[in-house]
DNA sequence: CATTAGCAATCACCTTGCGAGTCTGCTAAG
DNA sequence: CTTAGCAGACTCGCAAGGTGATTGCTAATG
């Protein structure tokens, strides 16, 4: 592809992200100012689109980039802006405070994705599988149930009610020998090890109890991880100008309170690195109309931006990776931290 | 009001929450087989026009229910129908299970509102400052923090990483003491307390960490509260057949993304009772075109279904009664097997 | 061979008008 | 107090027509 085409596929997606409409040949010519006149740059037009990258809304329409073309775009084509002043300013800030519960800071990354990029924010808690046993605490509720409170390096705190008659002594000398024999281990390996067999030198009774209530605390749904999402009503409003909203909203809504297919849309973000998911590449179906931006954070922990496929790819990516830098940056400090303590 | 002008004030709201759509003199005579002629009706809907129980969409369609109508109807008017043996059993078997997290169990309460009455349901945690303190932990993370466990009885699990550079032994001195001296006390008095005077007897080295660490672990901001909602997408779609859904949309859900207006939204669901906020009964501007009905559960924790003003009182009543009722006695059992433990 | 000018054809979008249907208010009679 | 009948008001849906944007095509140009 010569250069002027690749010029001309540029401009139409800059044009088309920044309007929203079809652009004609006409709109390129006077705004991009190129030395040829309409009619060459339609017949490239007509190039570009035999190949995919563009098509029509209708048979005689300005042209639209197909998700082929915003690949390319993304690929080849997009000038990542360094993130205005103002903006690293705003991040900066708004993470300067805020240290002291993981789900706040979490729950801070989605509202700043979301309001910096004016779409849909969303952090996906890291695998808690991923991470190493800092502290248990088994604490009796009833005579028949007990809290365990299960704390992980990075502050990760999991706790649910178990079931058990164990008297309060007891239940203390189970959380110690616990804390002893399983600190530092990572959670996921533990998790693998207990469901083949039992620990070594874990025979006498006591143990045997602790065997009983590791199990139930450690094996189900582990690696869990929870949605936080901020800006619906940014993304809701650029739906509402396409054609049947009320079909498309319903969908989108469907699959972000479903989180397992959240989870599936996000597909393999499992590495360091920036991924772009455009339009149809995304394999659930109801999110074709919309792309998404996303980084792994650490512990697979993914963060990143849902918006429509037409979207300011420039500002929302070199914001991701900003704001993933700095939440990768203050999670590994206080990992570090842990890790001389 | 005469028998006559309730029963066509009833149906009128009836016949309007159904199809959604103005009703007529004609239908009512129609469909509800009064003995009178239409006019006589039309004469009578005059009359509950004047006194501000309905009012017409236009200068001669038919009429639609105000606010003020649908108060009077849910006042007087509404037939609690007891909920259908089917529902009633999908909702005890849902909460069969899943006992294990206060977070899942909420989340899960939510989405029973929302699927059973096809409105968007919602969950408003306890306030923590109204439970009484069951256990503290701390935990060194790094020199230079710790993390703080607190449970409080209900199993409801509170953390932060707090600055200090106090080592491992003592501050688990620390914990045992605080251990020792504030289980069961109801939280938000000992914050009260701590912020107008030191506990009595703390004057040595140990107590003196102990209390600044308690101070920053329980002042600040302990009765907030998180918001879990399910079911959007059922409210938006009928949001859709609005006109102006786009604006409608997006003031419903940026109050919905700010927890501290839809606290104010919720006004005092602070009884026990169940609460209806009628359309433009709501303190907030942005929800009157919505209903809520909600239930203070225990603790001020609320639960509740927001939905369109024109919705079935009757199975949303009841549907939320029966939840809340469920939801509470599970939430007792746990609080006073506590008690007895 | 790439480029250009000019022109007919295509199509979305907006406005307008019309007809059918619905419901009320009013008036006068029962 | 109730009823019948009727004019008037208004919605809703549909079709027609005008406007403007944009293309593809053809033939001419450098």
């Amino acid at each position: 592809m010569d250069a002027r085409k690749r010029l001309i596929l540029k401009e139409i997606v800059d044009h088309h992200i920044r309007t929203g409409r079809a652009v004609s040949s006409q709109t390129i010519l006077e705004k991009y100012g190129l030395s040829v006149s309409s009619a060459t740059i339609r017949n490239d037009m007509k190039y570009l689109e035999q190949r995919g990258y563009i098509r029509k809304a209708w048979s005689s329409s300005g042209r639209i980039p197909t998700a082929k073309g915003y690949r390319f775009f993304v690929d080849w084509l997009l000038e990542l802006s360094e993130l205005a002043r103002k903006q690293q300013h705003a991040i900066l800030e708004a993470y300067a405070f805020q240290k002291q519960r993981l789900d706040e800071l979490l729950h801070q990354t989605a509202f700043l994705l979301a309001s910096l990029t004016g779409h849909l924010g969303f952090v996906l808690t890291p695998r808690i599988d991923q991470t190493e046993l800092e502290f248990i605490a088994l604490v009796k509720l009833s005579p028949d149930h007990a809290l365990a409170v299960l704390v992980s390096d990075l502050g990760i705190v999991e706790s649910r009610i178990i079931p058990t008659t164990l008297p309060e002594e007891q239940l203390e000398k189970i959380g110690n020998l616990l804390n002893r024999s399983l600190h530092g281990r990572r959670l996921g390996e533990l998790a693998a090890e207990l469901a083949e067999s039992p620990l070594e030198g874990w025979s006498d009774r006591v143990t045997q109890d602790a065997f009983a209530l590791v199990q139930q605390l450690i094996t189900p749904q582990l690696a869990r991880q929870r949605l936080y999402t901020e800006g619906l009503a940014h993304l809701l409003q650029t739906v509402f100008s396409w054609e049947d909203p009320i079909e498309e909203a319903r969908k989108l809504l469907c699959v972000l309170e479903d989180e397992s297919r959240f989870l599936q849309a996000l597909g393999r973000t499992r590495t360091g690195e920036l991924t772009t998911i455009i339009g149809e590449e995304n394999p659930v179906k109801e999110l074709h109309p919309y792309s998404i931006v996303s980084l792994n954070y650490g512990y697979d922990g993914v963060l990143g931006v849902l918006g429509p496929v037409r979207m300011d790819y420039s500002k929302v990516v070199s914001t991701t990776q900003y704001i993933g830098n700095r939440l990768r940056a203050i999670l590994t400090i206080s990992k570090a931290a842990a890790a001389w303590g």
